[in-house]
RNA sequence: GCAUUGAUGGUCUAGCGGCUAUGACUGUGGCCUUCCAAGCCACCUACCCGGGUUCAAAUCCCGGUCGAUGCACCA
């Protein structure tokens, strides 16, 4: 039984994970969350909005789940997201239609349409690569679940396969929200859908996930982060483009070191990754199961400049990828500009004004318009983008007119209605199309991952057994250990991301502990605390219970409680006691849970 | 989607044509119990779904669903 199993038999048991649809037979790809789980996760979200929405200050939005088709033709999901697939007609093996056609010796198969490409296989035989067998028409599968808005026909709808493009819609909103100031970001919290071909890998790979995308809207020519020295000494294990080509290793180094070498594009980018560091750090996961690996250029999206994807490590599945890191420059405003015909841009001031000498030229329109009548705005925007040397190749001197030929017609215009001369021209700021830069997480991977890093197990020598130490045949040792030493599980959660603060146990069940327990729970509950409250079976019972879904401390009340007011506290990890009053208790508490604070 | 393989209480598991389906752990109630899965008593909970073969199917056959692994796909 390998880590993941013991995990997701922990997650089944205790309430952190079930299989969807169990009743029916279950639907592979997707999962649903325990009370526990729940929990955990909400934990995470919770932790990752202090980040992005409480300490940068982004704006966070819930746009709906499920998206009209305009969206996904302009963000390229319903052209793009989709790849066309090949059956074989003997072996039911499905290929890559283009792979198919590049092993072939085809150059941009990616871009044949399906009948190219059923004509190409036809005309150079391509066969199944499996069995040899005859191959079926290439069709597209697309990746998003469709749908229809409405009765009837209704509208085509499609399920999101991500959250970015509801904040790339809101972006006019967004920007007047900031008063039409960049730097800004907007995030979002929520579901996505991919209906993918083959889900596997559990919690790792859904067909309806919880994403946490920002959006960061920046200045094209403004990538270093004001904030930057914040993070700039972090250092972090990268494993750049280059190494990963030469077969080499990760490499540490600071985040400055990092951007100053040119390994991470710029200081934005660098911010996010060691910000990305810092938070998945903060929730538990393992610092030295924690890389940042970036794409190799044909990963990335044509558009993008530059990505890290933030790996965790997992025990089976090796590197899993949780957050994604890049910057997707303007293509994604500029994909929802073109479609919607709308201007999605910022108009940005210049610290200081800049003024620019230019040529211009200033034809005389209100002479010009009776003169010419319908041709004066042609002749005149001719004239308008015209250079000096150009303007004096036109000119006739002996008519003392400028002679410009538009659609084989000769219009002599008067010298004397065009004047022109250098201008200085005050230039106080210019229309831009931010650049985006997105970190883009992946929750339900990001929530595996914490209880996969938090899972501990210890033995703990039964206390009749103390004398097997000596024991010298080794063998005959385990075996002793398997039957009578006990496993202790226990889920070693951050304070901030356990699924309830601390339990509350009578020692026994004795009316008289009940009735002061009750008493204390209250204190604790009505201080705003997540409490669990627990009186059954022994005490020992209870504590593994509750080691299992990994709640830090455990507050137990005896006979000393009724008599001198004081409680013990014990801690999860290390199982020792502290005694503390139970006055006080609540803020005690509280104060451990801030501190993560450890009985030793 | 293909191939291999598996599916029995919440969990692990015995049974592999034939009586009321085995056991352990968990859980619940009770007795006991002054700090780490103690003991005693009682109790709850299961043959993945649909067809077929047979007097009789958890067991054999076919199809489906779900899981694991490999290929393919995906990030």
């Amino acid at each position: 039984m390998d880590i993941y199993d013991k995990i997701i038999d922990l997650a089944k048991r205790r309430g952190f994970l079930w299989n969807s649809f169990e009743l029916y037979g279950g639907a592979a790809g997707f999962f649903d969350y325990g009370p526990n789980g729940c929990s955990v996760k909400r934990n995470i979200e919770n932790t990752w909005r202090d980040y992005y929405i409480r300490k940068e200050g982004y704006f966070e939005i819930e746009a709906p789940t499920v998206g009209i088709e305009d969206v996904y033709i302009a963000s390229g999901h319903v052209g793009g997201f989709s790849d066309p697939l090949c059956e074989c007609v003997e072996c039911h093996s499905d290929f890559r239609a283009d792979h198919l056609l590049e092993a072939a010796g085809f150059e941009n198969a990616g871009a044949f349409s399906l009948k190219e490409i059923d004509e190409k296989i036809e005309k150079n035989n391509i066969v199944c690569s499996e069995c040899g067998g005859k191959l079926g028409t290439a069709y597209d599968f697309n990746l998003m679940f469709k749908t229809k808005i409405g009765p009837g026909g209704g509208r085509q709808g499609y399920m999101r396969p991500e959250t970015a493009q509801g904040m790339f819609i809101d972006f006019d909103r967004l920007l007047i929200h900031n008063r039409d100031k960049l730097p800004f970001g907007a995030c979002q919290i929520g579901k996505s859908y991919r209906n993918e071909i083959s889900p596997r890998q559990g919690v790792l790979r859904l067909r309806e996930f919880t994403q946490a995308e920002c959006e960061i809207f920046v200045d094209p020519e403004e990538k270093t982060h004001p904030e930057f020295s914040k993070y700039e000494n972090v250092t972090l294990l990268l494993y750049p483009r280059d190494e990963q080509e030469n077969e080499g290793n990760p490499i540490e180094m600071t985040v400055k070191e990092a951007v100053d070498s040119g390994i991470i594009a710029h200081e934005f980018l660098g911010y996010y990754v060691a910000l990305t560091y810092d938070f998945l750090t903060e929730i538990g996961i393992d610092k030295s199961k924690l890389r940042f690996r970036q794409h190799l250029r044909d990963e990335m999206a044509h558009y993008a400049v530059d990505c890290w994807d933030a790996e965790i490590l997992t025990e089976r599945f090796g590197w899993v990828e949780a957050v994604g890191i890049a910057d997707r420059t303007d293509y994604d405003l500029k994909a929802h500009s073109a479609q919607s015909k709308t201007e999605l841009s910022v108009y940005v001031e210049f610290p200081e004004p800049v003024f620019e000498k230019r040529f211009t030229v200033r034809p005389d329109m209100a002479k010009l318009g009776p003169l010419f009548k319908g041709k004066a705005k042609q002749i005149g925007d001719l004239l308008k983008y015209m250079s000096e040397s150009e303007l004096l190749e036109y000119e006739n001197k002996e008519t003392a007119t400028y002679d410009l030929k538009i659609e084989n017609e000769l219009y002599k215009v008067p010298s004397n209605l065009v004047s022109f001369g250098e201008e200085t021209i005050k230039l106080s700021g210019k229309t831009i199309v931010p650049h985006v830069i997105e970190p883009s997480y992946g929750i339900d991977r990001i929530t595996y991952c914490v209880l996969e890093h938090a899972f501990y197990e210890e033995t703990l020598e039964s206390s009749e057994t103390s004398e097997s130490s000596e024991i010298s045949d080794t063998s005959e040792k385990s075996e002793k250990e398997s039957e009578e030493d006990e496993t202790r599980t226990v889920l070693r959660l951050k304070n901030k991301i356990a699924p309830f603060s601390v339990a509350v146990l009578p020692l026994i069940g004795k009316p008289e502990l009940l009735k002061i327990s009750k008493q204390i729970f209250e204190s604790l509950v009505d201080s705003g605390l997540n409490v669990y409250y627990d009186d059954t079976g022994t005490i020992g019972k209870r504590y593994r219970r509750n080691d299992e879904i990994g709640i830090p401390y455990s507050v137990t009340i005896d006979f000393e409680t009724i008599d001198e007011n004081t409680v013990t506290i014990r801690d999860r990890d290390s199982m020792k006691q502290i005694r503390a009053g139970a006055q006080t208790l609540p803020e005690k508490i509280k104060e451990m849970i801030k501190t993560e604070y450890k009985i030793e």
